[in-house]
RNA sequence: GCCUCUGUAGCUCAGUUGGUAGAGCAGAGGACUGAAAAUCCUCGUGUCGUUGGUUCGAUUCCGACCGGAGGCA
């Protein structure tokens, strides 16, 4: 039987940095963040990471494995976080997987296998270069011609992802559809009860993501670019994409004002968080908390215990 | 006070040589298997400022009125 353990997600400025550590104080636990952005370091402000302070002595783990210059991947996340949990769980202790990257979270307690991505070979940008070239309908007619399953589950203007089959392709001489196959035949590694954190207003989420936007300025967002700026990281890198990031950049050389800046910053975040619901709602399992549903953070702490032990942890 | 321009979807605007209208953005929903805070897909009825007139028919032409911008005094 798979090992079992606590996965909190919701959208962006829902809560969950706090309910993890409190809930891990509660139920002997240590926390195992799944966001794609706070793997990075010097990266603190902007992707609001927990500080020293709110972390409260729980320990935290996939905070800070890289640097912002590195490419990092689901793949590698799965690899590094698996083995944290396996460690909390070999220690005794309850892992919380808390974060709002639903790929990565899926990728971790699924156990999922990735096929290679050699950057060395070259052929991802032969791939983009043909793609430039012919355009994105001819490079789903030739993935069509090798697997058809996945080209009809893909639209001509996905780039990325027919490349992504392209690629699998010819680097292995599988079909993506194949490798599918076989890696959700792996059973499940890890047994999560999913509690979901959400407003069940959108205005509501959104007053709180314009508040959070503005608390990140206010500490110092834009000196926190500058310096990842004058440290000679190139905007173009995968951790300059990170929201807050990208807008302050364009602020910093002088194509967006600062305020407009700022203002884009809460936009994406919204649009941000909208497409984190649309992923994590697909799990019918998630046991959903509503802010405005619960008089306080103490009880929704209590409530998400409960909903842990029914389930068998802590 | 007079003259000119202007008032169309939440916002910015297009358009109808008179037959009740369409883009971008915003928004909503969805997808997502080594870039995922990325990337991609689908969805557009609104008193066409108000009110009279001309007309078979006006948002489209004409008048008045009410907003807004500019100019002249």
């Amino acid at each position: 039987m798979a090992p079992k353990l606590i996965a909190l997600v919701g959208p962006t400025a829902s809560g969950k940095t706090r309910m993890a550590v409190e809930l891990a104080q509660l139920l002997n636990g240590e926390v195992v963040s799944a966001d794609s952005m706070q793997i990075y370091r010097r990266m603190d402000i902007g992707t609001a990471k927990p500080t020293r302070e709110e972390m409260a002595g729980v320990p935290h783990h996939m905070i800070d494995v890289a640097d912002p210059e590195e490419d990092f991947s689901v793949a590698r996340y799965v690899e590094m976080a698996s083995a944290c949990v396996d460690d909390i769980l070999a220690r005794g202790k309850l892992p919380i997987v808390a974060g709002g990257t639903g790929l990565y979270i899926d990728s971790l307690l699924s156990g999922r296998t990735f096929a290679p991505f050699q950057p060395e070979t070259g052929l991802r940008q032969a791939l983009e270069e043909e793609l430039a070239q012919d355009g994105g309908e001819a490079m789903l007619a030739r993935l069509a011609q090798v697997d058809p399953d996945s080209a009809a589950r893909l639209h001509p203007n996905d780039h990325k992802r027919i490349i992504r089959a392209l690629e699998i392709y010819r680097s292995t001489g599988k079909t993506m559809t194949q490798h599918n196959l076989e890696t959700q035949a792996i059973p499940p590694r890890y047994q999560a009860v999913t509690i979901g954190l959400a407003f069940a207003q959108r205005q509501h989420m959104w007053d709180r993501i314009d508040r959070r936007v503005d608390e990140m300025v206010a500490a110092g967002l834009e000196d926190e670019v500058r310096a990842l700026l004058a440290s000679g990281l190139s905007p173009r890198c995968t951790a300059m994409q990170a929201i807050g990031y990208k807008e302050f950049t364009q602020a910093v050389e002088g194509l967006d004002s600062w305020d407009s800046a700022v203002e884009t910053v809460k936009l994406r975040s919204r649009q941000y968080a909208k497409r984190q619901l649309t992923w994590f709602r697909r799990s019918p399992e998630t046991h959903w908390l509503f802010w405005e549903e619960i008089p306080n953070f103490g009880s929704a702490r209590q409530t998400a215990a409960e909903i842990a032990q029914r389930f068998g942890v802590g």
